[in-house]
RNA sequence: GGGCGCUUAGCUCAGUUGGCUAGAGCGCUUGCUUUACACGCAAGAAGUCGGGGGUUCAAGUCCCUCAGCGCCCACCA
């Protein structure tokens, strides 16, 4: 035997992925319609999660099938730099060593982050490697090669020079610790209890006072104006009025706007432009003044009164506090729930703070990929997030791409020393100061988002535009991603991509949900409830991980990791192992190919496996994986093994079996791509050729009638196999009357049934079979057939209930009329059948009746 | 406040256009050393498909409604 006792996977894995590898069985072949995915490219700054392990085999499935099915497959993988994500992560590190970003200057600190993430390339791509993905190395992409970073400058260029990107000063979500602006979409909103404290605001007239409500006294230094809203009555008379500001010696205006709610708070708002976004948008309906009193380090600012300078929000607004209370100014306070941004990372609450940064003009984006999105260009996988992406870019404000970081693309932009306002594009951004025209201009500091430059990422990694992967494999045909990852990523892909192309990027999406703890929780490590898919695959190896995430899983929702599925998934690679160990006992020669069917089970098999193979292809076609896994599933488990071979044992045809088995190999690669491959190569199925290049195989058909043959000899085995059970009779031998099928087939019945003979006899002693049609009986002994009295009425009702049923529906003229005609066909003939086998048992229960 | 989901056996989930006597894996019960497999074989038990209403010959599947759970967006200072 070639073939171990047990498939060990470690023995085989890594093996069998170099012999893909060095094949270039990766890379695209050369003919046929072509099929493309590009790896949403992880973070090159750890390890592959749960998540990545499922996406991966989502992926790696839809590439193995479609090389399957003949086609020229281009499956780019790659890494992301991920800017800001892998900084902090950095940042932890040189906290351990006792050091700080602010320690290193702007080129010493990426470079030493650009050695960190190297360091961990290799790790990185191991263990793709240990998920099976068939991904072509050779067109490996990182989102700091030089290609993708001229792709994202000339993006960037086009866009400044057709006036989609602009710099201006806005209100951006600043961290304070990280020293960075976010987009919108980065900030977290929780909700949380916090304070409302109630201001007098005095009229500067001497006439009266207003009452402001809010929970950031501190801001109250930068206001520009108190709001009202127009048609309350309390204040309608205030109006155009003005008030001196608390504690400085500024007066604001009485503005009226209605977006002030009567009803909260006081219904008077103090507005401060600089610190809030709503206050912004209603500084700029009324031509307020900007003033800063909150700083990039969190503190406040020069310009306030002396007392508060330097101090720090939380201690700004205790000493705001107190001084309104010692000058009776402070009316009281009361608890609210409100939400409140965080940084992602860090928690520390995000300050809306005035900053110049560059910003894209979204809404001509946003309408061009509407107007794809709406023609149906792209299928989403599931539909239901296309219109939430539908939604979300109805609504998407003007994206600021301006990070603080070193970690990123430098953005090539530079401004003149001496005029603010003068900004040139240029790429030299590896030196601070540029001399155009006798002119000096200094680089911006920031750095790309990365999204900016990962939502160029399906063009760049095909070398757009002169590149031959861009012309012949673009648009993707798949882009397979979290649905997370669906407004940050997948919306500015497709915008990007129609800009910059003309074409969407990809045709389909999947997407696919959140890989969970068992109790639903997200995965994370200060739950301590992470698994980490190495040590699955370490465990049971990385085709049962496979099976494990991808069994009843569908696109969108999330799902639980539950390790019974992986061990489910183990348990069939052993049932296959043992498939094929079975037939290599069997089989002398793997080379002849030139099977026949002989018996009725080898036409039976037959026909089941071009069923299989056809509800495959339509599964899988449909993306919809798990059922195809199904499908393959109980093909080569219920019918191959527990009937086929069982049948074959008896009639043997080993060059059928050698092709049953030759053929199901393809079908299952996908889903087992080690276990498949190394019994392929183990048993020198195919000369010279993997089974990963291997196509879809036809078989002879089997013949319907003989198929039919089997089909019932397998329903009268049944029947016997559970009476024996229920009689708990034993030592049994099963008669016929006039049935050449039953006699022709004595030996299959009697060793697949379980009894200890099958002969031609007279009916007598005995119970008769019922259900599956034929005139046999079982010899059993009297002790045996009075439990058989049970069972039969346990029997004769659910029949009765069945042939009521039946007939009910054949009384209904209604369901005579209107149903389609073979449905109503089908039904009579169950009527008919279960009609008769109700009779027989009505006729059994007779003839036992006398003994109870 | 708005949007999108989910609710089907003990557990985790499938169920495509309405045709279902509602499935799978794991678990459970009973019996098996049947030599490919105990990571197995055989026989079973287990669900009024969240509640209510409607459309239809027919509803797990379509519509309305209520309840519970989850996610996302927007935010009242």
């Amino acid at each position: 035997m070639k073939l171990a006792k047990n498939y060990d996977p470690k023995l085989y894995e890594t093996d069998i992925y170099s012999l893909w590898e060095q094949s270039g069985a990766f890379s695209p072949n050369d003919k046929g319609r072509s099929f493309s995915l590009v790896v949403p490219p992880p973070n090159a700054n750890g390890n592959l999660h749960m998540g990545h392990a499922l996406s991966f085999s989502v992926q790696d499935i839809a590439a193995r099938y479609h090389r399957l099915k003949g086609e020229r497959v281009l499956f780019v993988p790659g890494a992301d730099h991920a800017g800001f994500e892998t900084q902090v992560v950095y940042e932890r590190e040189l906290e351990k060593q006792g050091k700080s970003r602010f320690d290193y200057s702007r080129e010493v600190l990426y470079n030493k982050i650009f050695d960190f993430v190297d360091l961990n390339r290799d790790n990185f791509q191991t263990q793709i490697r240990k998920l099976g993905a068939s991904v072509d190395w050779s067109r490996y992409a990182f989102s700091l090669d030089p290609k993708i970073v001229k792709q994202a400058y000339a993006t960037f260029k086009q866009m400044w020079k057709e006036g989609l990107v602009y710099r201006g000063e806005r209100l951006v979500n600043f961290c304070t610790l990280h020293g960075t602006a976010f987009a919108d979409i980065e900030v977290d909103y929780r909700e949380e209890k916090g304070q409302l404290w109630q201001i007098r605001y005095p009229l500067s007239d001497g006439s009266g006072e207003l009452v402001v409500a809010t929970t950031r006294p501190e801001t109250m230094l930068g206001d520009t104006a108190v709001a009202v809203n127009p048609e309350d009555s309390r204040y309608k008379m205030m109006i155009g009025k003005t008030v001196k500001l608390p504690l400085t010696h500024r007066e604001i205006p009485v503005i009226a706007d209605n977006y002030v709610d009567v009803n909260f708070g006081t219904g008077a708002v103090k507005i401060t432009p600089a610190h809030d976004p709503n206050d912004y948008q209603i500084a700029q309906r009324h031509d307020l003044p900007f003033v800063t009193v909150i700083g990039f380090d969190g503190k406040l600012v020069h310009s306030v009164p002396e007392t508060f300078r330097g101090l720090n929000v939380l201690e700004g607004r205790e000493a705001i506090l107190k001084q309104l209370e010692r000058e009776g100014l402070l009316v009281g306070d009361e608890e609210i729930i409100h939400n409140v941004g965080h940084c992602y990372k860090c928690a520390t609450v995000i300050e809306p703070l005035l900053k110049e940064q560059w910003f894209i003009d979204i809404k001509p984006l946003a309408d061009n990929a509407l107007q794809a999105i709406r023609a149906g260009k792209i299928e989403f996988l599931p539909q239901a997030k296309q219109i939430q992406l539908e939604r979300y870019l109805e609504t998407i404000r003007d994206w600021n791409i301006s990070r603080q970081i070193v970690w990123g693309i430098p953005i090539p932009a530079f401004q003149n020393e001496e005029d603010p306002d003068d900004w040139i594009y240029d790429e030299r951004v590896d030196q601070e100061v540029i001399t155009v025209d006798n002119k000096h201009y200094r680089r911006d500091a920031d750095v790309f988002d990365t999204w900016f430059s990962s939502s160029t990422w399906p063009y760049t990694t095909l070398d757009y535009p002169q590149g031959t992967d861009f012309k012949e494999f673009y648009p993707l045909s798949l882009m397979e991603t979290g649905s997370d990852l669906l407004y940050p990523w997948l919306s500015r892909m497709i915008m990007l991509g129609l800009y910059v192309t003309g074409e969407v990027p990809f045709s389909k999406v999947y997407l696919h949900g959140m890989i969970t703890d068992s109790q639903g929780r997200k995965m994370s490590k200060s739950i301590g409830n992470v698994t980490d898919p190495m040590e699955t695959i370490a465990k049971f190896g990385s085709d049962a991980l496979r099976i494990g995430v991808i069994s009843g899983q569908t696109p969108g929702n999330n799902q639980p990791y539950v390790e019974a599925k992986v061990i489910g998934g183990r348990n069939f690679i052993n049932k296959l192992w043992n498939i094929a160990r079975f037939t290599e006992g069997v089989v002398e020669n793997f080379k002849q190919t030139d099977a026949q069917p002989i018996s009725a089970a080898d036409h039976w098999i037959l026909v089941q496996y071009a069923k299989t193979k056809s509800l495959y292809i339509e599964h899988m076609d449909s993306y919809r994986f798990s059922e195809a896994y199904e499908i393959i599933y109980h093909f080569l488990w219920n019918d191959f093994a527990d009937w086929y071979i069982e049948a074959s044992k008896i009639e043997p045809n080993p060059a059928l079996l050698a092709e049953l088995l030759r053929s199901a190999l393809p079908l299952v690669q996908p889903f087992a791509p080690f276990v498949s491959e190394t019994i392929w190569q183990t048993l020198e199925l195919s000369q010279n050729s993997l089974l990963i290049n291997q196509k879809l195989i036809d078989l002879p058909s089997g013949n319907e009638e003989n198929a039919m043959r089997f089909e019932r000899i397998k329903s009268l085995v049944n029947e016997v196999r559970s009476l024996l059970t229920a009689t708990k009779a034993v030592k049994v031998k099963l008669y016929y009357h006039n049935e050449p099928d039953v006699a022709s087939f004595a030996t299959v019945i009697n060793q697949l049934g379980g009894t200890i003979g099958v002969e031609e006899g007279e009916a007598g002693r005995g119970i008769a079979l019922t259900a599956s049609g034929f005139n046999c009986w079982l010899d059993i002994d009297q002790e045996s057939i009075d439990r058989y009295v049970t069972h039969l009425e346990e029997l004769i009702a659910a029949e009765q209930q069945r042939t009521k049923q039946l007939q009910e529906r054949l009384k209904n003229h209604s369901y005579l009329n209107q149903a389609p005609k073979e449905l109503v066909e089908e039904t009579s003939n169950q009527l008919v059948e279960a009609e008769q086998t109700l009779e027989k048992l009505l006729d059994e229960k007779i003839r036992f009746a006398p003994r109870r």
